[in-house]
DNA sequence: GTCTATACTGTGATAGAC
DNA sequence: GTCTATCACAGTATAGAC
């Protein structure tokens, strides 16, 4: 919200020419980014992959660090918001492991689906200076308090195990997720896959053992897995 | 191994005044480039952080480039080390299991004791040059080696779930640890409480459930859980 | 071994034409 | 709206004193 944009940036949100420019510049600063860092981003580079000229980029953002800190809170932002989305469609008398398992495989299928935003929020958050990086803690906190909630709901339901702290259980779930960027590559294994193990793991290392209720979640198929637990239930 | 330095630095390895200086330096870096960035970290700032001049750094690394390349080394090389002689001290009749669980508590807790060098090489990964990426790649490589076979045994002996994936679980929590650095602070709760949620998240996010033979590895205590399961048996 | 002084290169930003 | 031309500055690297 409330994006502090230079002065004369085109009617937002529109679908004019200019926001499909202003778009293009935004996607390519995210890819440069979140190869270059937050340093190595030059203008020049985002001018090349949004096939303008460098000065351009001034009709649309006031400066370079309005333009980057924007990529960053976009990374972040969007991804919050469709999880939230995804778990508010849940049906109300999902468990809250389950609202856990269709977290994972909601954050997993966005921020893979969005990997330039998503990777050059992770791998600059601990690099950009400290104005742009106190905004960004506040929008990482958001994203934060939904993951709280979910484990604070699932250990007073009695479904998470006793011995994990849930501060540290959060953020090594975070991590696991978040890193996926690092590594995953849609030539080298179906992303399918990856949800579904992600799921698991995390299923299994929070929770208590067993206890599967019938037909809830069933250990998963291959493929067609997707919308099982999250939105299957809506006509429940 | 086979650092390329210039021509002349100092007898290497030795604990000359000389080699305390290089060893500054190289500290130096780390701190500087695991809050900076690569195209970020200026010598001007390294000098500083070590207590030197800028152009003194040129007399141990023949070239920023080199500099920086032996910090990400070092990085993932000692974090390999560490966890491999850990693992090499465990007893002959250690389970897979119980490696696994090892590896997770030496990896975190070196990981979060040399956190510069850690982050260093993390953060950094994705943003180096082509040529400094490559050799990392395989250094990295090395480390995922070790993580490979632990859940290859682990697969083997039945221990492992059957519905992950090999690889996509050994990413997700190599992930899961490495992200730490970006969220662990010594001043905000305890390394143990982290080592012991993360043991507890990788075993029974990894494992088939219970099965818990008799005395070798308890849900652990609180602080003193340290070498527990690790060095335990070195007498047996 | 470490410092002073300096050459050289590259980039963010702006003015102003079209 | 987008480009050409240009300025000012920051940072690597080296030469050479001490």
């Amino acid at each position: 919200m409330s994006r502090k944009s230079a002065g004369k940036p085109p009617t937002e949100t529109s679908d004019s020419k200019s926001a499909r420019t202003r778009e293009r510049i935004l996607d390519a600063a995210a890819h440069v980014l979140s190869r270059r860092g937050y340093a190595g981003t030059r203008l020049s580079d985002v001018a090349d992959q949004a096939q303008i000229q460098a000065p351009a980029i001034y009709y649309y953002f006031s400066s370079r660090e309005v333009l980057i800190e924007e990529v960053m809170w976009v990374g972040v932002a969007r991804l919050r918001e469709h999880v939230a989305e995804a778990l508010d469609a849940l049906p109300a008398d999902t468990t809250p492991m389950e609202r856990i398992d269709a977290a994972v495989e909601e954050h997993l299928r966005y921020q893979l689906a969005i990997s330039d935003f998503a990777t050059a929020a992770i791998r600059n958050a601990g690099q950009v200076p400290e104005d742009i990086r106190t905004r960004q803690l506040s929008e990482e906190g958001k994203y934060g308090d939904i993951w709280r909630a979910l484990i604070q709901d699932a250990q007073k339901a009695g479904e998470l195990r006793a011995d994990l702290e849930p501060r540290a259980a959060r953020m090594l779930v975070l991590g696991a997720l978040n890193w996926t960027t690092e590594w995953w590559n849609p030539r080298q294994g179906s992303l399918d896959v990856v949800v579904r193990t992600a799921r698991s793991l995390v299923r299994n290392g929070l929770g208590a053992p067993a206890v599967q209720e019938e037909g809830a979640t069933p250990p998963s198929g291959t493929s067609r897995t997707r919308r099982a637990a999250t939105t299957t239930g809506r006509t429940a």
